[in-house]
DNA sequence: TTAAATAACTGAGTAGACTCATAATTGAGT
DNA sequence: ACTCAATTATGAGTCTACTCAGTTATTTAA
């Protein structure tokens, strides 16, 4: 037989698929029942690989949240940044930008607050963990250049409000107190402290 | 015999004692070791009570952690709210507010973090969790007192700008990408922000 | 003084995230 | 085809926060 025409050998294959298989395990898992309702080794099961196995994909089970949960949110902000650009104010804008998110993070409740309190405290230097930092650079980046149609913001300095915006959104959706509250009311929440913010 | 004089019966003066003895054994290890390197077999056999007992008077280690750090803060606060009292400028004051709880903070950077972490995702039902709750309110009831010095800025609303400012203190000081810096270089970092919150 | 009721204490036991010694698989070299 | 070094997989075992059924101490009532 011809070797296969990939470039990858089958180590390389093997890999991927079996990320892949862990990858879709936790995700269902985590999305039905919670992340602290799901245990490594129901993953494990579910993705029919060894206990062991799990932990070299992903060395926490946090960095496992991490990587089901980044997909979701870098398409909560896809949208968001395609939405600001239709926004002729600049405060409708940001929150253009925000709300998807508030949403992602807060289908399932639990799960997003585990997400955010990770991206925090977690360990910068695993992989999963740098795409989610990454991530959220780029929600500021985009909130920078939606400031920036600004003079006066831009002035005042953009990337340091874009990163008080960032600061006010964590507190916002992981606040105990705020576990009440419904999407649109955490956003009219985030939204009447980025008004305060901007509209000094 | 007479009937002690004290008001509090034996079993409440017990579990007075214990409380202090479980609290010292816990500040003592804490601080020399880290939250992180000590066990509660450890801070139970220190304080001299079963490894059962310590759960009773902290439901979780990270509440164990509160109950220590507690005090520190309180006494950050004090220390803060007397400098701001002394500070002409309003940045000025609000600084005076937050580099104590700074320093307070990050005498243990792990146990800072891990205290910080607690507040946000712990339960708000536990005592411990519900001391430092009434503390960052404090913290914040003393900020809005200083911002209300000026007229402009009580009427952009102290309140909430008081609350921002938290959430700047919040990651700030939690935040991986500080994790090098120094204490005076995240007071800056922190400044630094509210002064762009202000000063807009 | 004693008995019953109640509160507090205890440590062996449980659960679950994570490790690590060993085994299986792969691919390059011959 | 056959080494063999390097990589990847595995699950029994470890560690530790936390629980709970049984015990002890204190208070109250008779």
């Amino acid at each position: 037989m011809q070797p296969a025409p990939q470039t990858l050998g089958r180590r390389e294959r093997n890999k991927q698929e079996k990320l892949d298989r862990i990858t879709a395990a936790a995700r269902e898992l985590f999305t039905q029942y919670g992340v602290d309702e799901v245990t490594t080794q129901q993953v494990a099961e579910k993705a029919d690989v060894g206990s062991g196995t799990l932990f070299l994909y992903a060395k926490t089970k946090a960095e496992l949240l991490l990587l089901v949960h980044n997909v979701k949110y870098a398409e909560a902000l896809d949208v968001g940044i395609e939405a600001a650009a239709a926004e002729a104010e600049v405060l409708d804008a940001v929150m253009a930008i925000i709300n998807p998110i508030i949403t992602c993070n807060r289908v399932q409740i639990e799960n997003g607050r585990t997400y955010l309190k990770e991206i925090v405290f977690g360990d910068p230097a695993e992989p999963h963990h740098a795409e989610a930092l990454a991530l959220t650079q780029r929600t500021e980046a985009a909130v920078v250049d939606v400031l920036n149609r600004d003079k006066k913001l831009a002035a005042r300095g953009s990337g340091k409000l874009a990163g008080i915006i960032s600061a006010i959104m964590f507190i916002s959706m992981t606040s105990a107190a705020n576990l009440g509250l419904n999407d649109a009311q955490v956003g009219d929440d985030i939204r009447a402290q980025v008004s305060v913010l901007l509209g000094g």
